[in-house]
DNA sequence: CATAAAAATAACAACGTTGTTATTAATGAA
DNA sequence: TTCATTAATAACAACGTTGTTATTTTTATG
């Protein structure tokens, strides 16, 4: 059996509403009582329950993760962060991998404050009745009725292709999965598209499909690339992944980075720094998109707004050895 | 506010209590009046409220998966079969991936009514005080006091070279993590050198040492193993990823597998069938690891038992197509 | 038709908290 | 001292369930 305030009120010999204002420091009770109760529930090994604070108070301090594709390392490394961000708010986070319905009953048993969820396409819409939720990564898709996290793919495309010309290149192509289906991508190519009328390089417009996210989808691609008659001079690859195979692959080939080919890989993690060699990359940094999704939900639930913002981060590019003059 | 069974009951007419009984198809209250109660409460949507539940009857039905490492593929393929058998159980899933200690606070919280724990390596064991606890993957750890599902390493390896040997090789070397700190690593060494003499090749035993568990790790491995004289006819490699690596190196090579090459690997995940060639393969399919652990977790929860066996499942050898005659 | 037995339902006390209201103790002013 | 005022503590009703006990209704029996 657990010690519960009523035993602690036993010990101490006060009620045990005095037991429950004094573990709440409550301004109500006198310094030296409350000092007194606090050793004593300590002695005792006290553990508050939750169910019994929840069933008065209607609040669990626990938000849930909606996670159903637990497998792009991207995702794994914004969860962890996400995680860590909850460290220094006073809620705590769970998780589940069950898809958006289940996990979503899951949640609302628990009681849940609030729930971020992560869908990965454009399935049915979640239906948020009552609790609070945000959304990362969706933001292409029509209204909803809750908020929305997500990275400005547009400007993350705009300030690597700028990058790139200000370092010279023109012959600049886009490598990566080409999914009509999937918004997220189908995003990123027509954000390259755009950054390259923008700067005037609409003649040098070219992607190359990789038909996939996965590795060998960006080592394979490079082949074809190379085929072509006048290769291009930097190329921008669409994820984490997908850079991963093209730099094996154009180290394979005898090509010299950054020197015969610059290099850029969507997707902001640190993982980035520790690739066979340092990746420049484009992208809302991990921990910045975790803090936001944190405070965002946050936020969503204390001032009780329900108003459906769509929120689009800023991307940073951060530096390393893969990109060079042209 | 949501509706309760109170709010049931006078729209039912009946009391309380009765609505409670109807609600869990209790044989003390008649068919019919059953039947009103449940159609009333579909009418109102009624939600069972988890926390005034778990304050009386002290069981949550939810079982805590702690996973402090979401990185290796192997984990995540496992975490969502886990979370996959739960569901033809009363029981439901969630995860956290907190460190172990706070995992085990935030899941005490919530009640829980048992926990699994994926340690990472032989690190501070955990302190399983009052809450029912299964770990997998560290039997080789001194002494717990909680059960510990965990594949049988060696038989494993012994599967394998025997598999290999009656294939006709002779000169198998093992090419994986050979790090003295990592327990399950060393089991996988010790095992193949077992292994290899029980099956009367002592003498064509030799490792090969990926200093990691990476995909790279694997691919530079294969460069020294080919500078040989005698280059062996068979591979083990140590894990996916590292197996991954090691067929795409051989590959490049102009090695052709399984003519020129056998090559075996540890970890019996369903990507195996989907690499750059269909993988031979060795280890507990994770499928038949998730069901062992959450049927162990459940019994040890529902026969309160806590005696701390460690269960060696027995390994499965899936043929593919990188295996051939010597 | 009365009455015991069985079946169905109702009443109510838990469970461990919080928050509101009631009571008691300490303090200060006339 | 005596009484208002304030500070400190105690009492107690929620919260939404379950399970036990008490009451009512129905059914079976002589």
């Amino acid at each position: 059996m657990n010690v519960t305030i009523k035993d602690i009120a036993k010990e101490a010999g006060v009620s045990y509403s005095t037991v429950s204002k004094a573990l709440n420091d409550s301004p109500l009770v006198k310094e030296v009582t409350k000092r007194k109760i606090l050793r004593v529930a300590e002695d005792m090994g006290y553990e508050p329950n939750l169910a019994a604070k929840q069933l008065v108070r209607k609040k669990t301090e626990v938000i849930g993760l909606i996670w159903p594709t637990i497998e792009r390392i991207v995702l794994a490394s914004l969860v962890s962060n996400i995680s860590k961000a909850f460290e220094s708010t006073p809620y705590s986070m769970i998780l589940s991998v069950e898809d958006v319905d289940t996990a979503t009953d899951t949640f609302k048993k628990f009681q849940v404050d609030g729930m971020i969820v992560f869908e990965e396409s454009n399935d049915d819409p979640v239906d948020n009745d009552s609790i609070p939720m945000i959304a990362y990564g969706v933001s292409s898709t029509d209204h909803r009725s809750y908020p929305i996290i997500d990275a400005n793919h547009e400007a993350a495309m705009q300030q690597a292709v700028e990058y790139l010309y200000r370092l010279g290149h023109k012959s600049i192509v886009y490598v990566g999965h080409i999914d009509t289906n999937d918004s997220l991508q189908k995003e990123k190519v027509e954000g390259y598209q755009k950054a390259m009328t923008n700067t005037g390089l609409s003649n040098h417009v070219q992607s190359i499909d990789t038909e996939g996210l996965g590795w060998f989808d960006g080592y394979y691609a490079v082949e074809q690339l190379l085929q072509q008659e006048n290769p291009p001079t930097a190329i921008i690859g669409g994820s984490y992944d997908i850079s991963g195979g093209i730099l094996r692959a154009l180290r394979e080939k005898g090509i010299s980075i950054p020197h015969d080919m610059s290099l850029i890989s969507y997707d902001n993690i640190p993982q980035m720094a520790t690739m066979e060699m340092p990746m420049t990359c484009i992208g809302v940094p991990v921990d910045e998109l975790a803090e936001e999704i944190v405070h965002g939900i946050i936020e969503h639930i204390e001032s009780n707004q329900p108003d459906a913002f769509i929120k689009k981060l800023s991307p940073t590019l951060t530096e390393r050895q893969t990109c060079g003059p042209a």
